[in-house]
DNA sequence: ATGAGAAATGTAAGGGCTTACATGGTATCG
DNA sequence: CGATACCATGTAAGCCCTTACATTTCTCAT
């Protein structure tokens, strides 16, 4: 079944056809009706390949991401997806794992596909060395490019983020403030966000100890072995560094913090605080519950497609948007900023 | 820059480029060389749409699933990305939700987009009713069907799933076995796999004792609210119903289970068992850690792809293929049966 | 009624690739 | 050395749409 063959039935010629199909120009109500009534006798579908020979978009974008089995990153996949079917445009998939080479050969791979963008999910595909970043740029010279939680500029990409430095550094000064001197900050990415996160915490470590170095330790294994994580306190704690609070980059590594501290004989919040980031699901799995810090994801997700589709229309957009976090309190952290509330 | 450029400039005629991209025919060693110099040298990709067009194919494949952000499902959605790219397939990800109505249109648009094949992700794609299962035949009357963790009977259908029932069943067995009279079914969905488990459960309670009700409670709020999960449970209790054990469909309803025993002051194992499902990271963020069915998700997706792959070659095929599951054994769970070796 | 201009429709030229078939060249055999 | 068979390559006909441009049909003011 192709156009020749309703434009036909209905007694037109294809241009018809194809331009009740598209909507475009002026076809009489009469004629419209007619074709669109063959159309739907003889269940009739344009021919995607053909359609995107001609348009040269097959209404298509490239979703990249490290590893969309992170719970983070799977949210945000899956935001993305249903905002850009909803507003018609299909999502090609693609998890690259967390080397250069392979993010920079599924970029490729993309653009052959001939996706009409591509959206980079997650900050790790943001590198320090800029020559690392230039498969981004390359990119962006045929399409644009999108970055969730990262940032990196060139003509054509586009950075939606959360403002991670901000909300750390809130966070330390919290922490601070409700008495903790000894924070042990826990993290294991030195992504572009993970960076800001940690310069977060430090900058205001310095700021209230100045010339102290602050405690910080960089986690190497699995983002899913609480285990490993809390064998990793264990053994900081074993070098003689003391800590009674934690903020990590992470909910799953503040999670670790907790049942180590818990394990420790640590009464939470009254002798040992966490807080974790992202507000994930995990914040209810802990006791007690985690503070964490909500970077606001479907509102990212939300302005990212938003300005995705204004640069697919050819409108101009702002290159690059940041949008502050928050801290959502729980049962990790005590309260003594704000008079003397207290948890317990 | 397209196939004429590349055939004008190496000297030779389009068929022949076409041929070496294809590796198809004969094409003597020089040639071949010379075409792929030049092919080289300018850095020339086919049009995707154009080889579409040719071929009716664009080696992709369309993946279902009803929220990519369950733990669970992204998992498997992300093995299942991985297996696939790594033999050529791209993936079109589609997040349907639960309703059927959506399901169908999704699984409409996967085929308009000329996918080579789609994969629905997850039990809850198969309905009780017959009829609400024709979306699938029909889709399968176009292309192959492929079904995670659900079965289905139509031509062109094929499944892959885990032996539910039976793991249920010896789950249940099993925490009898350790002593455990009152157990508590807890469930949130009624899709193809939680109907088997639900079944193993009755089975091995009706075996232990004949005529009783056992008791089983559904859950019906959201996937990832651990704490509706709990007061679900308090009510239970509220209503005078005892239990010390908690066989949960899914990791997250355990966790809620462990967490409420906690609460209600029982001490775990000793006083309260309890054993999730699908062996999730979640495992690892109770206190004990969770005992949980592991289904190995990862030899399902295996064989899934496998199989898949097989079809699109042309070979003859298993419609459906049953894998056994496994107990994780971990400490919400004693061990009175194998002798007596106790946890505590 | 008539002619101009707008609206509706048709014609045909791509878009970039695959592939059946045609052609020319070379090795093989008697 | 001519006939046979094959191998390498080229020619051209699709694949199914979109769309610029040409043509026909209306509409309406005169």
């Amino acid at each position: 079944m192709t156009i020749y063959d309703i434009s036909e039935k209905a007694g037109v010629s294809i241009a018809t056809v194809s331009r009740v199909l598209n909507g475009s120009s002026s076809v009489s109500e009469r004629t419209r009706q007619k074709v669109l009534d063959t159309i739907e006798q003889y269940g009739y579908t344009p021919n995607a390949f053909a359609r995107g020979l001609g348009l040269n978009t097959m209404k298509t974008i490239g979703i990249m991401c490290a590893d969309s089995s992170d719970l983070y990153l799977a949210k945000a996949v899956y935001y993305i997806e249903q905002k850009l079917r909803a507003h018609g445009y299909d999502s090609l998939l693609c998890c690259t794992g967390y080397e250069l080479e392979s993010k920079a050969a599924s970029m490729d791979l993309l653009i052959t596909k001939k996706v009409d963008s591509i959206i980079l999910v997650g900050s790790n595909f943001v590198y320090e060395k800029e020559q690392d970043n230039r498969y981004i740029a390359e990119a962006a010279a045929q399409i644009p490019v999108m970055l969730l939680n990262a940032s990196f500029d060139a003509p054509n990409v586009y950075s939606v983020l959360s403002d991670d430095y901000t909300s750390m550094y809130k966070a330390t000064r919290q922490m601070r403030a409700d008495g903790i001197e000894d924070i042990l900050y826990f993290y294991n990415s030195d992504s572009y966000s993970g960076k800001r996160k940690l310069s977060g915490f430090l900058a205001a470590m310095e700021q209230a100890l100045p010339g102290t170095g602050p405690l910080v330790e960089f986690y190497p294994g699995s983002h899913e072995d609480i285990h490993a994580m809390i064998r990793h306190l264990e053994a900081v704690r074993e070098k003689g560094i003391g800590f009674h609070g934690v903020i990590a980059a992470d909910d799953t590594l503040a999670l670790a913090a907790v049942k180590y501290a818990r394990a420790a004989g640590y009464r939470i919040p009254e002798e040992f605080s966490a807080i974790g980031y992202n507000n994930s699901m995990l914040t209810g799995c802990c006791e007690p519950e985690l503070t964490s810090i909500d970077n606001r994801l479907e509102t990212l997700c939300q302005h990212l497609i938003t300005t995705l589709l204004g640069i697919l229309e050819g409108r101009e957009m702002p290159k690059k948007t940041i949008f502050s976090g928050e801290i959502i309190e729980r049962g990790t952290t005590r309260r003594l900023r704000e008079g003397t509330k207290q948890n317990s």
